[in-house]
DNA sequence: ATCGCTTAG
DNA sequence: GTCCACTAAGCGATT
């Protein structure tokens, strides 16, 4: 039972194991006629698409929830998957070893008509991850809430999201710790394998926490101007995000294989020649190892020990001066880095996460976990695939269309940019997007005096590095070691921005006095992103908050409007042609009948540009081909 | 569990 | 003297 921490009182609660079909339907009824409740499965796996049911909980007023066991076993009865092989032909399978439970079904049979019944409201933690798992059960929830949702379009910034974290913030209650249910270490139980009251407490409570916290959020959205962020943008994107998720990407896997072996081959090469330059035998992967055999045994220069842990830095800006200067092991180092980071992260770890059944790859986007709105991706993360090196993009290139598809990449062209020419309103900026203008030449003509025909790719850079600054909230040490130049050299250059393009100064003096005042930030469509850091006394906090302050703006209001321009191309643009697959921040990628490509593109194309209007156009570049490399 | 490093936008 | 550009996820080494 929950402790009530604020009152140091065990909460008055009353959970009830169902396992009758009448009891269920008793339960149901309540729902219906009360048209809300809260609802949580209980499964064996923590990744949605590979979870299987093994009950759920209900909860229609706050203290009273039931749980209804469908799938437990006995220890040892796993079913391991293969099992089915080797059983006896005639042998009665364990298919229900612990008596008292519903048949799934029937259970189902019941279920279906609540969890889609258009009156009755389900709330969840995070429902996402239920859709997910009831859609194997041809089950599709609607309408839907989340708390998780809800306490992130309140509290983005200020904690995490995650139920046990808001019950204690904000019931005073500490839920039973799943832990506490199944054990940790070797000896974890899956949860099929959890005695039934045990698991029956933990579930049901979680349902009850998740209608308080319901009670308790929902309520304040409209108080604090923040429903209709909620009800146009985050909830109508969560049946967006579970197609995505379940349609997953196609992987060509003996391409991926292919790619490990050359790596695996072209590392064991270097590391027999790192150890000869090196002179001894070493462990390349650790970076300790690495900075002793470079300052202390080699005695290069440049070896500065970080004052934290005492340790050389290693990273690639040391490693690439020390090759600049014309040593070979330090090129050696980053090139065997390259192919291990690829190997690791990339060509092993992808091919693991193939799903068997369906041949591609499914991530899972994680909802509330950026500060500023945006999605984050993961098992596998998605959103960084390499593309900037010629090894990274073959990694790209093992993402491919199903035969007689193609894959469709469309993606914004500097969205942060022009957001920043339409909020900071900066004329000479607005105009130059107005006309398709090159936005880098025009800053480097600006700032270095010099006509655009005359600015040559070293200026151009300057000014796209200087760009980018700004979005960032620029600091003139950052800038200098960006640039490679004197800090006061960097600081002149923030200076002469700040003058040509004065509204510049003033939107992110704006931006930061906002900040102090309110503790968050806003977006053009209303999200907030608190700075709970803004008014620190520790001046590196404060000035952290100052440039996520600036920031934050920019890559909250993009963040909104391509998940705006997602929503719009699954009404408009999605069908049995076109599957939209994955957003990576500013592009989406989509898989695309060949014979309905042109059309497509034109539809996804329009939806992105028209997803917000602004003074500044939208312009979305499109590309296609069999593989993700091409499409880019 | 945290650090150091690298991948992406 | 201090920050050492914003937002993420994940791997292997180290503690």
């Amino acid at each position: 039972m929950a402790v009530d921490h604020a009152n140091n009182q065990q909460l008055t609660t009353n959970y009830e194991i169902v396992n009758t079909l009448p009891a269920l339907t008793s339960w149901i009824e309540k729902a219906k006629k009360a048209g809300r409740v809260a609802f949580d499965t209980e499964t064996t796996s923590l990744n949605a698409l590979q979870a299987e049911l093994v009950g759920f909980s209900l909860c229609v007023e706050e203290g009273k929830a039931c749980y209804v066991p469908l799938g437990h076993k006995k220890k040892g009865m796993r079913d391991e998957g293969l099992g089915d092989l080797f059983v006896t032909p005639n042998a009665p399978l364990p298919t229900s070893p612990v008596p008292n439970q519903l048949e799934l079904a029937k259970t189902i049979a019941l279920l279906k008509p609540l969890l889609e019944d258009e009156s009755v409201l389900k709330i969840g933690q995070n429902i996402k991850y239920d859709i997910l798992v009831l859609k194997q059960h041809n089950i599709s929830i609607s309408p839907i809430d989340d708390t998780m949702l809800l306490s992130y379009a309140l509290h983005a910034g200020e904690h995490g999201h995650g139920m046990d974290e808001l019950s204690q913030r904000y019931l005073g209650i500490k839920p039973i710790s799943y832990d506490e249910v199944t054990g940790t270490g070797k000896n974890r139980l899956r949860f099929d394998e959890v005695e039934i009251e045990k698991a029956a407490n933990y579930a049901a409570e979680d349902a009850d926490i998740t209608m308080r916290l319901w009670k308790f959020f929902k309520p304040q959205l409209p108080k604090e101007k923040l429903l209709t962020l909620y009800e146009t943008i985050e909830r109508p994107l969560v049946p967006v995000l579970t197609k995505m998720e379940s349609i997953g990407i196609k992987v060509d896997l003996p391409q991926l294989a292919g790619l490990s072996k050359d790596f695996a081959a072209r590392m064991a090469e270097y590391e027999r020649e790192i150890y000869a330059l090196a002179g001894r035998e070493f462990n390349v992967a650790s970076p300790k190892q690495l900075g002793e055999i470079l300052f202390d045994e080699m005695k290069l220069e440049g070896g500065k020990k970080s004052d934290k842990s005492g340790a050389y830095s290693t990273d690639s800006g040391v490693l690439e001066d020390l090759a600049e200067q014309g040593h070979v092991l330090p090129e050696k180092i980053l090139r065997w880095r390259e192919l291990a980071k690829l190997k690791s992260t990339y060509t092993d770890s992808l091919a693991n996460q193939i799903n068997p059944k369906t041949g591609r790859v499914h991530t899972n986007f994680a909802m509330a976990i950026a500060s500023t709105g945006r999605l984050s991706s993961n098992e596998p993360n998605l959103q960084n695939i390499p593309i900037r090196t010629a090894e990274g993009k073959k990694i790209r290139h093992t993402f491919v269309a199903e035969a007689g598809s193609l894959l469709l990449s469309a993606d914004y062209s500097q969205i942060e940019l022009r957001l920043l020419a339409h909020v900071a309103d900066i004329p000479t900026l607005k105009n130059a997007f107005k006309n398709g203008d090159d936005i880098h030449a025009i800053t480097a003509s600006q700032m270095f005096g010099v006509p655009v025909s005359e600015v040559d790719s070293e200026l151009r850079r300057r000014a796209k590095t200087i760009n980018f600054g700004i979005i960032y909230g620029i600091s003139a040490h950052g800038l200098s070691t960006r640039l490679g130049i004197p800090r006061t050299e960097a600081a002149q250059y923030i200076e002469k921005y700040f003058a040509q393009y004065s509204g510049i100064k003033s939107y992110m003096e704006e931006c930061k006095e906002f900040a102090r005042k309110n503790g968050y930030v806003e977006t053009l469509f209303g999200r907030r992103c608190h700075l709970p850091s803004i008014n620190d006394k520790n001046p590196a906090r404060r000035q952290f908050s100052e440039r996520a302050a600036i920031n934050a703006p920019l890559q909250g209001t993009a963040a909104d409007i391509i998940k705006r321009a997602m929503i719009s191309c699954e009404r408009k643009a999605v069908s049995e042609q076109c599957k939209m697959l994955l957003q990576v921040h500013d592009e989406l990628v989509f898989e695309v009948k060949e014979n309905a490509v042109e059309q497509a593109g034109k539809i996804i194309k329009n939806c992105m540009e028209n997803a917000a209007n602004i003074s500044v156009p939208l312009t979305v570049e499109i590309g296609t081909g069999k593989n993700w490399g091409e499409a880019h």
